[in-house]
DNA sequence: ATAAATGTTCAGATTATCTGAACAGAGGCG
DNA sequence: CGCCTCTGTTCAGATAATCTGAACATTTAT
C-alpha cells in the first residue's frame, strides 16, 4: 500500500535533488529514504527516476510527483483544519494559582479535563494570593485560585476548601517527637521564618514568635529551603507538604484558627470561557475527592 | 502526527456505529481500533465522540469526519491514478514459451525486467511449440518462445540460441558410466520414450530406436516421470535438466545434428507493446549471459 | 587515474502496531 | 432490582514495520 511517508520522501528527493539532501530535510538517514523510495516504486509498479542518481524523473515519476504534491498539500491542510477546529472549539484557559494548589490539585484537574475534553491551551501562573488578585483584576488571567482576605465588589469568590496551616521543621527537630497538635507555647525559641501565608493571618502569636528571627521568605520554595538549611522553622499551608523534600516535617497546630479558605476568584459579571468552566468543574470535583488524601476540609 | 490509519479507523467506526463492527470491517481487532482511535483523539486534541459508546459524534467529531472522508477519498483516487498510470504506461505482455525455457531463462528475464521497469502484467503460457505457433497466429499471445520448423510468411522469427538435445536416463542406468558423448549404436535396446521435441527432429535413428517402445509422452513432466519410473529412457532439450529431479541424468549425444534452434516468433507487421519489447531485450541479454551456465550455444 | 561523493544493501536495533486476555460499564431482560 | 450480555478499554507480550550504521558499488570531479 502506498504510504504517506513514501510520498513525502519522494517529494523531498525531487525537491532537494538527491537522497542525501532529502534525508537531511526530513530528518532521516539516506538509507531509510532509499528503502522507502524503493518500496514506493514497488507499490506503484514502476521506477520513478530515469537514472540511479535520482536526478531526472521518469515519465511515471512526473505523474506521481503531481499527485503526491496535491495529496500532501491536502493532507496538511486537513490536519490543520481538524486541530485548529478542535482548539478553537475548546478555547483556552488562563489561570493563576497559589503554589500549594498549583502542585497538588491543579495538575490533577488539568490531567482530568484534558482526558475528558481534549488538549486545549492552559496557561498556569504560579504566584501568591495578592499577585493573583491583581492579575485577575487586570484581566491577565481569567480566574485565580487563592485566598481572598477581604471581599471586593469587582471580584466574585467561591470557596473551595479550608486548609490548615502546619508547623514546618526538619526531621531532626525536637518537636517532631511530640505527640498531638502543637500549642503556641511549645514553639517559642524556634526561630520562626515568616512568609506571606502566615503573615496574612495577622495573628499576634505569630508576630511574637517571629520578633527575633528577622527572616522573611518571599516564596514557598525559598522558605522550605531555609528550613531545610537549618535557618529556623516556619508555618505553611498544609498542601505545601507535597512540594517539599523528605527532610522536612509538617506538624498540625492546636489553634484551629490557623487556617485559610482557598477558593477561586474571577471578575464580576464576566462570562468564563468554556474551557475555563470545565477546568473549574474538575477542580470542584477534585476538591471533594481529595479532602482525605491532602487532609483539609472541603467546602 | 495524525495518521491515515487513524482516520480510516475513525470513519469505519462512524460508518458501522461501533468499534467492534469497525474492527471487522477493516480486518483488525477491537483493541487495535480502540487504541488507534485514542491516538487520533490525542493528535487532534479533543474527543471525537460524546459518549464512551461511540454512538454519537461530538462537535469536533463531525468536523473531523468530513475532513477525513474528503482526505481518504482523495487518497484512494490519487493512489489509483498513480498505479494505473504506471500500469498503462508500461503496458502488458502475453507470452508463450516451451517448457524448458519457461523454467530457466524466462523467470530470470521477468525478474530483471520488473526490477528495471516496474510491475506490469505478464501472462505466461507454458505449452509446446506447435501450440505456441497457433497461439501467436491467433493473437492469443503476442510472442512465443519456441522452435520454428518451417518458416511461415505470417510470422517473424529471431533465433536466440541453439540448444542440444540430451539423452535422459535414471542415475542407475548403465550408460551413465560411459565417458564422452553417446553414439546412436549405444542406445539400442534402451526403450526410447518419444516426445514432441525429439520427434520434431525427424531423424531416422530416432524412429528406429523407438520402434519397439510404443511410448509417447505428451509433455516434459510426464516424460521425465516415465523415465524416473523406469519405463525407459528419452531424449530431451538440454534446458529440461533444470526442471527434473536429481534421480535423472542428462548425457550429451555425439550426433551434433540433434539440436534445435530456439527463438521468438511474433506476427509479421505487428508493433509489439513496450512491455513486450523490454522483456524480449532482457531475454536476449540473458540468452548471451547464461550460455555457459545452461550449456548451449548462443545466437 | 584517483579521490570524493552518492546511492544501495544488509544485519541488527529500535519503534510502532497488533493481538489476546482480563477488566469495567452500560443496557436489556426477567 | 439483580443478573446477564454486550461493548469498549487496558495491559503485557508478540509481531511487524521502520530506522540506523557500516560496508559496498558506482558515478562524478579533479
Amino acid at each position: 500500500m502506498i504510504s504517506l511517508t513514501g510520498l513525502r520522501s519522494f517529494v523531498a528527493v525531487v525537491e532537494t535533488g538527491g537522497v542525501r539532501a532529502a534525508a537531511d530535510q526530513i530528518h532521516r538517514t539516506p538509507s531509510a529514504v532509499s528503502m522507502t523510495l524503493k518500496q514506493l516504486e514497488l507499490d506503484i509498479g514502476a521506477p520513478l527516476f530515469e537514472s540511479e542518481r535520482k536526478s531526472t524523473l521518469s515519465d511515471v515519476g512526473r505523474a506521481v510527483l503531481e499527485e503526491a504534491r496535491g495529496m500532501l498539500a491536502h493532507y496538511e491542510r486537513a490536519c490543520a483544519a481538524m486541530t485548529t477546529f478542535a482548539a478553537d472549539r475548546l478555547g483556552r484557559c488562563d489561570i493563576a494559582s497559589v503554589p500549594s494548589v498549583a502542585v497538588t490539585l491543579l495538575p490533577r484537574a488539568i490531567a482530568r479535563v484534558r482526558q475528558a475534553e481534549g488538549l486545549f491551551d492552559i496557561h498556569v501562573r504560579d504566584i501568591d494570593s495578592s499577585a493573583i488578585i491583581e492579575a485577575v483584576e487586570n484581566g491577565v488571567v481569567e480566574v485565580g485560585l487563592c485566598v481572598l482576605a477581604n471581599k471586593r465588589p469587582e471580584l466574585t469568590f467561591e470557596a473551595l476548601f479550608r486548609e490548615p496551616l502546619d508547623f514546618v521543621c526538619r526531621v531532626d527537630h525536637p518537636l517532631t517527637m511530640k505527640k498531638g497538635p502543637l500549642k503556641w507555647a511549645q514553639l517559642e525559641g524556634c526561630g520562626l521564618i515568616l512568609n506571606g501565608s502566615v503573615s496574612a493571618l495577622g495573628l499576634p502569636e505569630v508576630s511574637k514568635l517571629a520578633a527575633n528571627s528577622k527572616l522573611i521568605a518571599s516564596n514557598v520554595n525559598s522558605n522550605l529551603a531555609m528550613v531545610e538549611a537549618g535557618l529556623g522553622v516556619t508555618i505553611l499551608p498544609r498542601l505545601c507538604r507535597w512540594q517539599c523534600s523528605d527532610q522536612l516535617r509538617f506538624l498540625p497546630l492546636a489553634d484551629a484558627g490557623v487556617s485559610r479558605t482557598v477558593g477561586w476568584i474571577a471578575r464580576e459579571g464576566r462570562a468564563l470561557q468554556p474551557a475555563t468552566m470545565k477546568l473549574l468543574n474538575c477542580i470542584r470535583e477534585l476538591t471533594r475527592e481529595c479532602a482525605k488524601e491532602f487532609d483539609y476540609a472541603a467546602v
